[in-house]
DNA sequence: TTTCGTGCAAAACCTTTGCAAAGTG
DNA sequence: CACTTTGCAAAGGTTTTGCACGAAA
Protein backbone atom coordinates (compact mmCIF):
# COMPACT_ATOMS: atom_id res chain seq x y z
CA UNK A 1 0.00 0.00 0.00
CA UNK A 2 1.20 3.28 -0.75
CA UNK A 3 2.50 5.80 2.04
CA UNK A 4 -0.10 8.05 1.36
CA UNK A 5 -2.82 5.89 1.28
CA UNK A 6 -1.61 4.28 4.58
CA UNK A 7 -2.17 7.45 6.29
CA UNK A 8 -5.31 7.92 5.68
CA UNK A 9 -5.61 4.48 6.75
CA UNK A 10 -4.33 5.41 10.24
CA UNK A 11 -6.45 8.71 10.42
CA UNK A 12 -10.07 6.17 9.56
CA UNK A 13 -9.13 4.24 12.26
CA UNK A 14 -8.44 7.09 14.76
CA UNK A 15 -11.48 8.71 13.70
CA UNK A 16 -13.30 5.24 14.54
CA UNK A 17 -12.25 5.18 17.95
CA UNK A 18 -12.83 8.74 18.92
CA UNK A 19 -16.19 7.82 17.92
CA UNK A 20 -16.11 4.42 19.77
CA UNK A 21 -15.32 6.59 22.94
CA UNK A 22 -17.95 8.58 22.28
CA UNK A 23 -15.73 11.43 21.19
CA UNK A 24 -16.95 14.26 18.75
CA UNK A 25 -15.14 15.05 15.46
CA UNK A 26 -14.68 18.25 16.14
CA UNK A 27 -12.37 20.87 13.55
CA UNK A 28 -9.49 21.45 16.40
CA UNK A 29 -9.56 17.06 16.99
CA UNK A 30 -9.57 16.78 13.38
CA UNK A 31 -6.89 19.14 12.57
CA UNK A 32 -4.78 17.21 15.58
CA UNK A 33 -5.45 14.11 14.42
CA UNK A 34 -4.13 14.62 10.94
CA UNK A 35 -1.10 16.18 11.90
CA UNK A 36 -0.36 13.26 14.12
CA UNK A 37 -1.49 10.32 11.38
CA UNK A 38 0.03 11.99 8.56
CA UNK A 39 3.32 13.80 9.78
CA UNK A 40 6.54 12.54 11.86
CA UNK A 41 6.57 12.42 15.49
CA UNK A 42 6.98 12.87 18.09
CA UNK A 43 5.59 16.55 18.89
CA UNK A 44 6.05 18.97 21.38
CA UNK A 45 2.93 20.61 22.60
CA UNK A 46 4.15 23.67 20.86
CA UNK A 47 4.82 22.12 17.92
CA UNK A 48 1.35 21.02 17.78
CA UNK A 49 -0.17 24.17 18.66
CA UNK A 50 1.92 26.24 16.02
CA UNK A 51 0.69 23.72 13.14
CA UNK A 52 -2.99 24.68 14.44
CA UNK A 53 -3.44 28.50 13.83
CA UNK A 54 -7.58 29.90 15.54
CA UNK A 55 -7.10 26.73 17.76
CA UNK A 56 -6.74 27.96 21.65
CA UNK A 57 -3.51 26.18 23.51
CA UNK A 58 -6.06 24.90 25.88
CA UNK A 59 -7.65 23.12 23.55
CA UNK A 60 -4.65 21.28 22.52
CA UNK A 61 -3.76 19.68 25.66
CA UNK A 62 -7.13 18.99 26.36
CA UNK A 63 -7.37 16.96 23.29
CA UNK A 64 -3.73 15.31 23.54
CA UNK A 65 -5.82 13.86 27.14
CA UNK A 66 -8.37 12.45 25.83
CA UNK A 67 -6.46 11.16 22.76
CA UNK A 68 -4.09 9.23 25.03
CA UNK A 69 -6.34 7.79 27.10
CA UNK A 70 -8.46 6.12 24.20
CA UNK A 71 -4.56 4.93 22.79
CA UNK A 72 -4.84 6.70 20.25
CA UNK A 73 -1.65 8.57 21.00
CA UNK A 74 1.27 7.89 23.14
CA UNK A 75 3.50 10.69 25.77
CA UNK A 76 7.05 9.93 24.78
CA UNK A 77 9.75 11.80 27.35
CA UNK A 78 13.02 11.92 26.57
CA UNK A 79 14.42 13.22 29.99
CA UNK A 80 14.48 16.80 29.12
CA UNK A 81 11.31 18.44 30.35
CA UNK A 82 9.68 18.62 27.20
CA UNK A 83 6.47 16.77 26.60
CA UNK A 84 6.17 14.70 23.63
CA UNK A 85 3.49 13.12 22.22
CA UNK A 86 2.99 10.41 19.16
CA UNK A 87 0.42 8.81 16.85
CA UNK A 88 0.40 5.16 18.30
CA UNK A 89 0.85 2.81 15.84
CA UNK A 90 -0.28 -0.33 16.62
CA UNK A 91 0.94 -2.63 14.31
CA UNK A 92 4.13 -0.57 13.61
CA UNK A 93 6.09 -0.66 17.16
CA UNK A 94 9.33 1.29 16.98
CA UNK A 95 11.94 3.42 19.02
CA UNK A 96 13.76 6.28 18.97
CA UNK A 97 17.22 7.65 18.24
CA UNK A 98 17.35 11.20 19.46
CA UNK A 99 20.14 13.66 18.69
CA UNK A 100 21.55 14.94 21.43
CA UNK A 101 22.84 18.12 19.65
CA UNK A 102 20.12 19.18 16.94
CA UNK A 103 17.20 17.16 18.54
CA UNK A 104 16.95 15.29 15.92
CA UNK A 105 14.23 12.16 16.19
CA UNK A 106 14.92 9.02 14.27
CA UNK A 107 13.19 5.80 14.12
CA UNK A 108 14.94 3.11 14.67
CA UNK A 109 12.45 -0.47 13.71
CA UNK A 110 14.93 -3.11 16.06
CA UNK A 111 13.51 -4.55 19.45
CA UNK A 112 14.87 -6.37 21.96
CA UNK A 113 12.14 -6.10 24.40
CA UNK A 114 9.72 -9.17 23.67
CA UNK A 115 11.59 -11.75 25.77
CA UNK A 116 11.93 -9.34 29.10
CA UNK A 117 8.18 -8.88 28.75
CA UNK A 118 7.63 -12.66 28.10
CA UNK A 119 9.62 -13.28 31.55
CA UNK A 120 7.40 -10.54 33.54
CA UNK A 121 4.28 -11.68 32.31
CA UNK A 122 5.30 -15.32 33.58
CA UNK A 123 5.80 -13.90 36.73
CA UNK A 124 2.70 -12.35 36.86
CA UNK A 125 2.89 -8.98 35.67
CA UNK A 126 0.00 -7.60 33.34
CA UNK A 127 -0.99 -5.10 30.59
CA UNK A 128 3.07 -4.99 29.83
CA UNK A 129 4.23 -1.77 27.61
CA UNK A 130 8.06 -0.39 27.37
CA UNK A 131 9.50 2.76 26.18
CA UNK A 132 13.00 2.47 25.17
CA UNK A 133 15.13 5.45 23.75
CA UNK A 134 18.44 5.87 22.62
CA UNK A 135 20.25 9.62 22.38
CA UNK A 136 23.34 10.33 20.81
CA UNK A 137 25.01 12.90 19.00
CA UNK A 138 23.83 12.26 15.25
CA UNK A 139 26.80 12.05 12.49
CA UNK A 140 25.57 15.75 11.47
CA UNK A 141 26.40 17.01 14.59
CA UNK A 142 30.29 15.51 15.78
CA UNK B 1 31.08 -6.91 49.86
CA UNK B 2 28.36 -6.51 52.03
CA UNK B 3 25.50 -4.08 51.29
CA UNK B 4 26.18 -1.94 53.47
CA UNK B 5 30.16 -1.22 52.96
CA UNK B 6 29.01 -0.97 49.09
CA UNK B 7 26.60 2.05 49.40
CA UNK B 8 28.89 3.78 51.94
CA UNK B 9 31.89 3.02 48.87
CA UNK B 10 29.42 4.81 46.68
CA UNK B 11 28.72 7.45 48.97
CA UNK B 12 32.75 7.90 49.07
CA UNK B 13 32.94 7.88 45.28
CA UNK B 14 30.41 10.58 44.95
CA UNK B 15 32.40 12.53 47.44
CA UNK B 16 35.59 12.38 45.20
CA UNK B 17 33.62 13.04 42.68
CA UNK B 18 32.09 16.55 43.79
CA UNK B 19 35.72 17.50 45.02
CA UNK B 20 37.11 16.77 41.22
CA UNK B 21 34.61 19.74 40.11
CA UNK B 22 35.20 21.87 42.98
CA UNK B 23 31.57 21.80 44.75
CA UNK B 24 32.15 22.00 48.37
CA UNK B 25 30.46 19.41 50.75
CA UNK B 26 27.96 21.00 52.07
CA UNK B 27 25.34 19.39 54.64
CA UNK B 28 22.73 19.79 52.25
CA UNK B 29 24.88 18.13 49.65
CA UNK B 30 26.10 15.24 51.79
CA UNK B 31 22.35 14.49 53.01
CA UNK B 32 20.98 14.69 49.54
CA UNK B 33 24.16 11.91 48.19
CA UNK B 34 23.63 10.20 51.56
CA UNK B 35 20.06 9.46 50.17
CA UNK B 36 20.50 9.06 46.55
CA UNK B 37 23.85 6.22 47.55
CA UNK B 38 22.00 4.18 50.35
CA UNK B 39 17.89 4.62 49.29
CA UNK B 40 16.42 2.37 46.37
CA UNK B 41 15.57 5.29 43.84
CA UNK B 42 14.27 6.51 41.28
CA UNK B 43 13.13 9.15 43.65
CA UNK B 44 10.48 12.40 42.54
CA UNK B 45 11.99 16.12 43.96
CA UNK B 46 9.34 16.18 46.26
CA UNK B 47 10.56 12.53 47.93
CA UNK B 48 13.65 13.90 48.35
CA UNK B 49 12.72 17.12 49.98
CA UNK B 50 10.41 15.31 52.25
CA UNK B 51 13.33 13.25 53.46
CA UNK B 52 15.28 16.75 53.58
CA UNK B 53 14.15 18.69 56.55
CA UNK B 54 15.42 22.04 56.99
CA UNK B 55 16.37 22.19 53.43
CA UNK B 56 14.87 24.42 51.17
CA UNK B 57 13.39 23.09 47.66
CA UNK B 58 15.22 25.72 45.41
CA UNK B 59 18.80 23.51 47.15
CA UNK B 60 17.15 20.56 46.29
CA UNK B 61 16.68 21.73 42.64
CA UNK B 62 20.12 23.27 42.38
CA UNK B 63 22.03 20.70 43.93
CA UNK B 64 20.40 17.96 41.96
CA UNK B 65 21.23 19.94 38.76
CA UNK B 66 24.86 20.00 39.56
CA UNK B 67 25.11 16.30 40.60
CA UNK B 68 23.32 15.42 37.06
CA UNK B 69 26.25 17.89 35.60
CA UNK B 70 28.99 15.79 37.36
CA UNK B 71 27.28 12.47 36.40
CA UNK B 72 26.59 11.58 40.11
CA UNK B 73 23.42 10.92 39.29
CA UNK B 74 20.74 10.63 36.66
CA UNK B 75 17.27 12.13 35.40
CA UNK B 76 15.13 9.30 34.51
CA UNK B 77 11.62 10.19 33.12
CA UNK B 78 9.06 7.57 33.01
CA UNK B 79 6.06 9.45 30.99
CA UNK B 80 3.99 10.54 33.04
CA UNK B 81 4.98 13.99 34.27
CA UNK B 82 6.89 13.58 37.41
CA UNK B 83 11.11 13.93 37.13
CA UNK B 84 12.78 11.81 39.48
CA UNK B 85 16.60 10.96 39.95
CA UNK B 86 18.89 8.34 40.67
CA UNK B 87 22.13 7.54 41.57
CA UNK B 88 24.43 6.37 38.80
CA UNK B 89 25.54 3.71 39.09
CA UNK B 90 28.46 3.05 37.14
CA UNK B 91 29.56 -0.63 36.91
CA UNK B 92 25.81 -1.46 37.51
CA UNK B 93 23.80 -0.57 34.63
CA UNK B 94 20.15 -1.58 35.06
CA UNK B 95 16.59 -0.52 33.98
CA UNK B 96 13.25 -0.33 35.84
CA UNK B 97 9.73 -2.29 36.05
CA UNK B 98 7.09 0.28 36.92
CA UNK B 99 3.98 -0.47 38.21
CA UNK B 100 0.85 1.48 36.38
CA UNK B 101 -0.68 0.77 39.69
CA UNK B 102 1.22 1.05 42.86
CA UNK B 103 3.99 3.15 40.88
CA UNK B 104 6.41 0.90 42.68
CA UNK B 105 9.82 0.16 40.84
CA UNK B 106 11.76 -2.68 40.46
CA UNK B 107 14.86 -3.36 39.26
CA UNK B 108 16.01 -5.39 36.04
CA UNK B 109 19.38 -6.33 35.10
CA UNK B 110 18.92 -7.92 31.84
CA UNK B 111 19.92 -5.06 28.97
CA UNK B 112 19.53 -5.56 24.99
CA UNK B 113 20.64 -2.21 24.19
CA UNK B 114 24.69 -3.02 23.24
CA UNK B 115 23.96 -4.11 20.14
CA UNK B 116 21.79 -1.34 18.87
CA UNK B 117 24.48 0.49 19.64
CA UNK B 118 27.16 -0.73 18.38
CA UNK B 119 25.55 -0.76 14.61
CA UNK B 120 24.44 3.20 15.23
CA UNK B 121 27.87 3.61 16.40
CA UNK B 122 29.57 2.18 13.55
CA UNK B 123 27.48 4.70 11.62
CA UNK B 124 29.01 7.53 13.38
CA UNK B 125 26.53 8.55 16.12
CA UNK B 126 28.84 9.38 19.12
CA UNK B 127 28.55 9.47 23.13
CA UNK B 128 25.57 6.83 22.99
CA UNK B 129 22.93 6.27 25.78
CA UNK B 130 19.70 4.82 26.09
CA UNK B 131 16.73 4.29 28.30
CA UNK B 132 15.03 1.81 28.74
CA UNK B 133 11.73 1.57 30.95
CA UNK B 134 8.72 -1.29 31.08
CA UNK B 135 5.77 -0.42 32.76
CA UNK B 136 3.49 -3.21 33.67
CA UNK B 137 0.68 -3.58 36.27
CA UNK B 138 2.76 -5.45 39.05
CA UNK B 139 1.55 -9.20 40.65
CA UNK B 140 0.26 -7.44 43.57
CA UNK B 141 -1.97 -5.29 41.89
CA UNK B 142 -3.79 -7.61 39.28
C1' DT C 1 -32.40 19.73 21.69
C1' DT C 2 -29.21 17.87 24.59
C1' DT C 3 -24.72 17.18 25.52
C1' DC C 4 -19.97 17.91 24.67
C1' DG C 5 -16.12 20.92 23.28
C1' DT C 6 -14.11 25.45 22.80
C1' DG C 7 -12.15 29.93 23.99
C1' DC C 8 -10.96 33.09 27.27
C1' DA C 9 -9.51 34.30 31.86
C1' DA C 10 -7.59 33.04 35.86
C1' DA C 11 -5.71 29.83 39.04
C1' DA C 12 -2.47 26.31 40.29
C1' DC C 13 1.72 24.23 39.84
C1' DC C 14 6.50 23.51 38.98
C1' DT C 15 11.04 25.36 38.14
C1' DT C 16 14.33 29.08 37.77
C1' DT C 17 16.49 33.54 39.00
C1' DG C 18 18.26 37.48 42.04
C1' DC C 19 20.21 38.85 46.03
C1' DA C 20 21.87 39.29 50.78
C1' DA C 21 23.55 36.40 54.42
C1' DA C 22 25.83 32.22 56.00
C1' DG C 23 29.05 28.48 55.35
C1' DT C 24 33.15 26.03 53.17
C1' DG C 25 37.93 25.31 51.97
C1' DC D 1 39.70 35.65 53.24
C1' DA D 2 37.76 34.56 48.80
C1' DC D 3 34.37 32.24 46.92
C1' DT D 4 30.45 29.09 46.85
C1' DT D 5 26.10 27.80 48.53
C1' DT D 6 21.96 28.70 50.93
C1' DG D 7 17.31 30.60 52.04
C1' DC D 8 13.88 33.58 50.98
C1' DA D 9 11.18 36.15 47.74
C1' DA D 10 9.73 36.81 43.45
C1' DA D 11 9.51 35.90 38.58
C1' DG D 12 8.82 32.83 34.68
C1' DG D 13 6.78 28.93 32.36
C1' DT D 14 3.76 25.34 31.77
C1' DT D 15 -0.48 22.94 32.70
C1' DT D 16 -5.10 22.82 34.67
C1' DT D 17 -9.68 24.60 36.00
C1' DG D 18 -14.17 27.34 35.71
C1' DC D 19 -17.55 29.11 33.12
C1' DA D 20 -20.41 30.95 29.39
C1' DC D 21 -20.99 30.44 24.59
C1' DG D 22 -20.94 27.70 20.34
C1' DA D 23 -20.95 23.32 17.79
C1' DA D 24 -21.87 18.30 17.02
C1' DA D 25 -24.91 14.32 17.12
Amino acid sequence: MPERQKMKQHLHEAIDILKKHKLRLTTPRKKLLTILATEHGPFSIEDLHEKMPHCDLVTVYRNLASLEKTGIVVRCDFSDGVRRYEFSHQEHHHHHVICKVCKKVEELSICFAAKVEKTLSRKGYKNITHSFEIFATCPGCS
